[in-house]
Order: structure tokens, then sequence, then C-alpha cells
DNA sequence: CAGTATCCGGTGCGATACTG
DNA sequence: CAGTATCGCACCGGATACTG
């Protein structure tokens, strides 16, 4: 039987190495070029070379070619619209940090929204307005035709604990 | 000059080893026992066995004992608090693959509140009730003292040669 | 069933050095 | 500055075998 290949898996395949998130992180910063990222991460060079590579290749990150007068060209990269989609990603990521493992004194990065001041957050939200608890708590998964029998088949996903 | 630890490397830290964000999946799922989880994530044995350990450790799993009428002593793996609030990272993730890495005839999973049947997606919500963009588009990190110099510096080179 | 133990081959990673 | 080249090692994944 095949491992069940699911959205998460294949988004995990995009991002899932070990620096992708963390450098995806700087750009959303404003980070973007090659050693500032390298010094804010730990990335080592030659790994964050395929990372930066991977990114483009995968449609996340937009590598362009910059000139500063006098100088030669050089390159940046940028987030395409898929990558920045990917800030709810970061944002949950970092929300879990800050609420469990927040070290002395933290958190060190705020997020704000632009228009009224208001700190941002990541919340789970239903098409009728409905605001969920980030427990999950009910959330109900539906699996659909083609992957039926491996699903939901045990106990209750979302009522337990 | 040392790497900036966030949220979001520490929080990596936890679930960012290469199966355990699906070890999790399986177990918001229901999935609790060594072997459906080894089935349906394709985990080696040997690694399962660590990234189970590894979670409990960390907090996010709880090893319970159970024993089913004339057998022996089971176990089983169940979310913590902490590990249940793991799942806006987990809907982000899969949202994510939803829009841009949908294989043929996907999503095979959908996520409905048990409340009202709505479909429920993640969200970046600022506390006066305003829903972002999933690009993040109006969304401001603010850095806080400690981190000062080295956050949203945008790509000047300023410092040193 | 739910792991632990061992071997083995591939590769991701980290450190260092070199280049345009 | 922005990488490439190289090297050794640790870890990962696959197979197999053993245990309570």
């Amino acid at each position: 039987m095949p491992p069940r290949i699911c959205s998460v898996a294949r988004t995990l395949e995009v991002v899932g190495e070990r620096w992708s998130l963390l450098v995806l992180r700087e750009v959303f910063l404003g980070v973007r070029r090659f050693d500032p990222i390298r010094e804010a991460t730990g990335a080592p060079r030659a790994v964050l070379a395929e990372r930066l590579r991977d990114l483009v290749a995968a449609g996340v990150l937009d590598r362009r070619e910059y000139r500063e007068p006098g100088t030669r060209v050089r390159h940046e990269y940028h987030l395409t619209p898929a990558g920045r989609e990917l800030q709810p990603v970061l944002t949950a990521l970092m929300q879990w940090g800050d609420r469990h493992l927040a070290g002395p004194g933290q958190p060190p990065l705020e997020l704000r929204h632009a228009d009224c001041g208001g700190r941002v957050r990541t919340a789970l939200v239903c098409e009728e307005g409905h605001t969920l608890p980030d427990t999950g708590t009910g959330l109900r998964p539906v699996p659909r035709a083609g992957d039926r029998d491996r699903a939901t088949r045990d106990s209750a996903p979302a009522g337990g604990s």
C-alpha cells in the first residue's frame, strides 16, 4: 500500500528541506541577497545556494538581476505570488513558537496590520465567518473519493483527546 | 554573528524533521497507532519510532497505554493541548498545496466546521477583526528590542565589507 | 502488533577553501 | 559579494532480523 500523498506532503517537498522556511522568513522580512540571508539563517553557503535554486525552480522565489551604478550585475531573490501565499505557513509556525517555546523576554517579532495597527495572527475560519480555536476543536476532516478507506477510519478525529 | 533564532526556527526544531509533520497529520486524522501511522506516512520503522519519541519528549504527543480485553497493554499516541495547536500549521501547508500543487482531481481532504458545515481555511486576521489576504499584503513585521539592527533592514548592506 | 537492532548505500549537511 | 568545489560525516531510507 502506497503512503498517503496529500497536500501537506506535497508542500513539504517544496519547503520541507532543512533551511527552506528560514530562507523564506528572511525574504519575507525584506532580506533578499545571498550573504545577508546566509548570516541571518546560518545556512552553509553551498546549502543556501541549492535551496535558493530549488525555491526558484519551484516557483516560490524569483531571481532578479539588478545593477548598482558602477558595479557588476547581481541578483536578488523576490517572492513570487505563490511564494507570498506561504505567509500563513510561516505565521502559524511563528505563532506556535511564540506560545510554546518562548525564550527569555520574547517574542522578538510582531506582526501588525498596516491599515489599523492591530496585531495579526493566523486563525482557522470557516466560510460562514466563524473563527475556530487554534486547537482545531470543531474541525471535521472530510475525506473525498479515492482516499476513502484510509482516512478517518479509526476514532473520532476532532472530538476526543 | 549568530544566526537569527526566532520562533519559526524554534518551532522547526520540534516539527521540522522530515517525517514529523506527516506523523502529526495522521494523528490529527485519528490514526494513533504505530503501524497504521507507518503505512500512511511511509516512514521507516526506526525513523518513525524516533520521531514519535521526539514528539512525545517535546510535549506535542502523549503516549498512552490502553488494553483491549484479552490482549496485552499497547500504546496510542494522542495530541497534547500544545500539539493540537499545531493545527494551523498543518492547515496552512495543506491549503498551499491544494492551491499550487494540486494533483489530478484533488483535493482529497476537506476541512469543515462541525457546527455549520462551512469549509474551513487558515487566514491572517488582526485583532480589530480584519482579514488579510493570504499573501500577507498589508502585513507589517515589527522587530522588537534585542534584534533591532538585523530585522527589516531591507537589502542595504550597510555595515562591514 | 509495536517496536528495537543491525547493516548498508545515498544524500543532506557543515566546514573549509577557492573563484570571478 | 555571490557563489562553486571538495570532503567527511551524520543522518535517512530500505531491508532484514529479532523480541515481548
